[in-house]
DNA sequence: GCCGTTTTCGGCCCGACTGTTTTCAGTCG
């Protein structure tokens, strides 16, 4: 059984809660947080890596033992220190960790002194009420684990971007409506597009006398008050997410803009900057001594470290600091920059609108093309076609003239479980472009699942492929494939790699997004839409790959239909040529 | 546990809110 990165790191996490508990070092516990945090967010499969007998690359806070810990891992699946910990505390304790409120200190406590292991002894002793007599307890505090033991028995989750955004731009309307609110604008993870969101963060900034915490505590959608400051707020919403509202004078609001974006790991490596220039940063400034130096704006923080802006989507100290140093920030496609859409369905298969509405959506969304790709005939749910109705639609498209956007004719072709497709070369020959995609069978072996995808992308008729992973965002997990392999096919052969932009799908991953452009492949972000409305979707997409530090370049429908078409063609040296 | 043209020892990001306390520990972001 191979030791995933995703395993090195879970161990880490819990060596790292145990010594918490523990009352160990609390620099030491940094450590093993820090190196698990870049073991799970690293891309070489380290135990394959080693297994090949390369070393371990140099990790920032991973020196000789955590090296060598890793290396336990990746060979035994777990470590010394780790089995010794875990016959120090209960191996389930850790869990208790995960209520809110209760930290190591509480943990420890309610072990040492009433027994407490798991959540449900946990639940059990807040009902008998023999929690609030320990020292540092109370009722309330019992009351309080009482509640977030029953949410978290029932479950806790994280909110896909789209549907947080929604949240948080209707509250951040409301609060705009407040007396003495100057600015309001969502920070944390939905600035930075992540693809899901555990909680919403909005700062405003308000002169003295505003109301805006007022009317935020009292917003209509909310279900409960946690927290009520002068400066920091947090509520839960009917909708179960949580929101903190963070109200700082307007001289802060880049410092307290940059803080409360996060990410957390960036915000720490951006501080220690500015403590090795003598600085202290805060949410209300940069100060040099008492002396405040800056933090009006977003751009006086960095440049008080000596970096120009970084955007909030490459913020997860990924590398984005060292770029930023050399000068090499990546230039981030924009959705003002996307010419074309290559992804959309019609009233033909599964979508909801017919061609000529799709094609007037997608012209006032900006776009110049959009390519038609309905499903084909395997996908009988949808009503896929088959070639005789593929060749009719065909025949409406070229009926269908609206000025202003060019109707690229398409297919969204299943690939088989064998790696080969859903129609006959004959009528993919037919068309401008073909997309490859898997619809079925998403639970073959790693092996068969990557021969499969690369099979089809040898198909000399084949231009991309869709949702290259297949996961749906909280209901299905991606297939298993070799990802590095799919993108260096995808580049030999001259394939694009799908970004699709649908809210559930955004999927390449950012990881991969990132993989992709190193390797020199060319990606369309699309919608993949269904309906009229859905082109507005392609913002998530383009934040994805923002995230996974995409440029103009890097992204194939960001070029002029001409430059497209000779892609197209380029790459696939086909049709005319052959069936002549 | 990591790290270093000011250091191989002594630092390690920083502040707000709650609840239980009478001045602050614990937790969170």
């Amino acid at each position: 059984m191979p030791v995933h990165n995703a395993d090195i790191a879970r161990a880490f996490e819990e060596i790292a809660d145990l010594l918490d508990i523990g009352d160990a070092n609390p620099f030491r516990i940094r450590a093993y947080r820090n190196a698990a945090r870049i073991v799970g967010e690293l891309q070489l499969d380290i135990s394959a890596a080693l297994a090949r007998g390369e070393d371990l690359p140099k990790l920032p806070g991973v020196g000789e033992d955590l090296s060598n810990k890793i290396r336990e891992i990746a060979a035994t699946g777990s470590c010394a220190l780790l089995v010794r910990l875990r016959k120090s505390f209960p191996p389930a304790i850790t869990e208790l960790l995960r209520i809110p409120g209760l930290g190591p200190k509480r943990v420890k406590t309610l072990y040492h002194e009433l027994d407490v292991q798991t959540l449900e002894q946990l639940h059990r002793a807040a009902l008998d009420q023999r929690i609030r007599a320990l020292p540092g307890f109370g009722e309330k505090t019992e009351a309080n684990i009482l509640d977030a033991v029953k949410t978290r028995l029932s479950k806790a989750q994280r909110f896909k971007l789209a549907v947080a955004a929604q949240y948080a731009d209707a509250l951040a309307d409301h609060l705009r409506a407040s007396r003495g609110a100057d600015k309001v604008v969502v920070a944390g993870s939905l600035r930075r597009m992540r693809e899901t969101v555990g909680d919403i963060d909005i700062l405003a900034t308000s002169g003295p006398g505003g109301d805006v915490m007022d009317r935020f505590v009292r917003y209509g959608e909310v279900k409960e008050v946690l927290a009520r400051g002068d400066t920091r707020s947090s509520v839960v919403l009917k909708s179960g997410i949580q929101v903190d509202l963070r109200v700082v004078p307007r001289e802060s609001y880049g410092a307290a803009l940059h803080y409360f974006t996060g990410s957390k790991a960036h915000n720490i490596a951006i501080r220690r900057l500015a403590q090795d220039r003598g600085l202290k940063l805060n949410e209300y400034g940069i100060f040099k001594g008492d002396r405040r130096v800056g933090g009006d704006t977003e751009d006086s923080v960095f440049a008080a470290v000596g970096l120009p802006f970084i955007p909030p989507e490459l913020r997860e100290d990924h590398g984005e600091i060292e770029a930023a140093r050399a000068g090499k920030l990546p230039r981030l496609v924009e959705v003002g920059d996307l010419k074309g859409d290559l992804h959309s369905h019609s009233k033909w298969t599964d979508g909801h609108h017919a061609i000529r509405e799709m094609a007037l959506a997608a012209k006032a969304h900006g776009l110049a093309y959009l390519a038609i790709t309905d499903h084909s005939r395997r996908l009988t749910v949808a009503r896929g076609l088959d070639p005789q109705r593929l060749r009719k639609q065909m025949t409406e498209i070229d009926d269908v003239a609206v000025p202003g956007i060019t109707l690229l004719k398409g297919i969204e072709v299943d690939i088989l479980e064998d790696g080969s497709l859903d129609l006959p070369d004959a009528v993919l020959g037919e068309l401008d472009l073909v997309i490859a995609a898997v619809h079925s069978k998403f639970d073959l072996s790693r092996e068969r699942q990557t021969e499969r995808i690369l099979r089809a992308l040898d198909h000399p008729l084949v231009s991309m492929l869709a949702h290259p992973v297949g996961r749906l965002i909280g209901a299905r997990e991606p297939y298993d494939v070799d990802m590095l392999k799919i993108i260096r096919k995808a580049v030999a052969r001259g394939r694009f790699l799908e970004l699709n932009a649908h809210p559930e799908r955004l999927d390449l991953l950012d990881t991969h997004c990132r993989m992709a452009k190193d390797e020199g492949a060319l990606v369309a972000i699309n919608s993949d839409a269904h309906t009229i409305q859905q082109f507005d979707n392609l913002k998530y997409g383009v934040g994805q790959a923002r995230r996974g530090w995409l440029e103009k370049r890097d992204v194939a429908n960001t070029r002029p239909l001409p430059e497209l078409r000779a892609l197209l063609a380029k790459e696939k040296p086909r049709a005319s040529a052959k069936r002549a």
